[in-house]
DNA sequence: AAAGAATGTGTACAACGTATCTACGCCGAG
DNA sequence: CTCGGCGTAGATACGTTGTACACATTCTTT
């Protein structure tokens, strides 16, 4: 029955993560999960997602093609490898500060993380649902951080959660701008906004849009996404105290 | 300098959305961006995003394997097609409720689009940023539901935006745990929990998340994703509402 | 020292996005 | 009614991708 340990990863039933944490069963050294990691990510960091490929990454590590397959079972298995390696990095805060204090220390240091990372958001959200051992330390802090606010676990879980699904759902859009403006060599929102853009342009003159193209021409903020981004964190931290105190 | 008009769709500086309004100049109507969006979007309905391929859309159109190239510039063009598309299907709400009323309606019809469109949540958050005609006027009628208010436009958009933000956040995660679920025959969430996903069992086995783990076993509203969207939608507007009227 | 398992190599293939050229069908001008 | 030309669809082909599979190598163990 539980006959696995025979082929390479390819076949192997093993979770990702328990193979990762075996002592050392490997020979001939040249190759291991982390030596991996650390090379896809330094290809994205410079190069994008797309610059991902399995022969890339072959050759950056030196290897051949089909070298890596031996500790992944496929690229979607290396991203998630990836993924973790990367929300290793995040350091997580100790326990001097109250729930909101931490909640928001967390949603900052991962949008932190991110745009160091922007291949992050460029990932389809079913990658970053994937438990990998640095991301469930995240989730587990976060709840931790709520528990001695004597909450079921359902509404603990739920505030933790809104918090970060508001937290990815900004960083997402907030990244994603920021490689179209790179992609096209633009470097402030207003020069997107205005012309450059040619979309826009043709969207606006339609003139079905006057409140979209009322914040287009006024919004002082617009290259500003840190205010942004925690202008609607103290939103949604507000809204957890209210609810959670108020009645 | 402006010698567009010449090539087909392929070099063609003119925005998607000015091509598509232009009356009918096409003789021989055995194609039209219409629908070429419709058929794309029932392959992706039924077989998910990566039953989209060119040829496929061809076959599905009864054509030639490039024919669609006339249309769209290419496949990332026909994704934007296929999004503003199914975003058509949002009715948005009249004038007779105030902001917060307006605002949650169309995050709850948002998150029902979502779940008729399952691939909406497999695409990067790059593609949900496309200003197409269908999305932007969701945005508009956000704006104009706060415009009573008399916020600046920065905070204006920042309240919508902080909405919209948490919304697809949590869609995103929900329809990511739909398509795993689904991919591997689960039914309940709680079966993905337990001990049919060799991932999770081997992270809570670590020991090394105790309040994961208790919301694992304790979760009463795991399988109720309606409970924990709707939860954490209202904190989000609490927090609106105790910023704007607090102060 | 020899055996056996763990590790990297080489070759190959099917599927994909898309460039390019050719052929067809609809239109208005005569 | 005919005919030319332009816009549309077809056919073919190329480079790149993920990955299967069989083979060669190297380390550990006894």
């Amino acid at each position: 029955m539980a006959a696995a340990r025979k082929d390479g990863a390819g076949k192997d039933e093993t979770p990702l993560w328990a193979r990762l944490e075996r002592p050392a069963p490997a020979p001939r050294q040249t190759l291991s999960p982390h030596r991996i990691a650390t090379a896809a990510v330094a290809v994205a960091d410079a190069e994008g997602l797309d610059a991902i490929t399995m022969r890339r990454l072959a050759t950056e590590l030196g290897v051949a093609p089909m070298a890596a397959y031996r500790y992944v079972s496929g690229k979607d298995e290396l991203v998630e490898l990836m993924v973790d390696h990367v929300y290793g990095e995040l350091e997580l805060p100790g326990d001097t500060s109250g729930w909101r204090e931490t909640l928001r220390e967390i949603a900052v240091k991962t949008r932190e993380l991110m745009l160091r990372h922007l291949w992050l958001a460029q990932l389809p959200p079913s990658a970053m649902l994937a438990l990998t051992p640095n991301r469930v330390a995240v989730s587990e802090r976060s709840l931790r951080a709520v528990e001695g606010l004597d909450l079921d676990p359902d509404t603990a879980m739920a505030v933790v959660n809104t918090v970060n699904s508001y937290t990815h759902g900004v960083i997402g859009a907030e990244i994603a701008m920021r490689l179209l403006m790179a992609g096209q060599g633009w470097s402030s929102e207003q020069q997107v906004f205005t012309s450059l853009a040619p979309q826009l342009s043709y969207l606006l003159d339609t003139g079905r849009y006057p409140a979209f193209e009322q914040y287009i021409y006024q919004g002082r903020r617009k290259d500003d996404p840190g205010w942004q981004f925690e202008t609607g964190l103290e939103y949604v931290l507000d809204g957890i105290a209210a609810r959670l105190f108020a009645e």
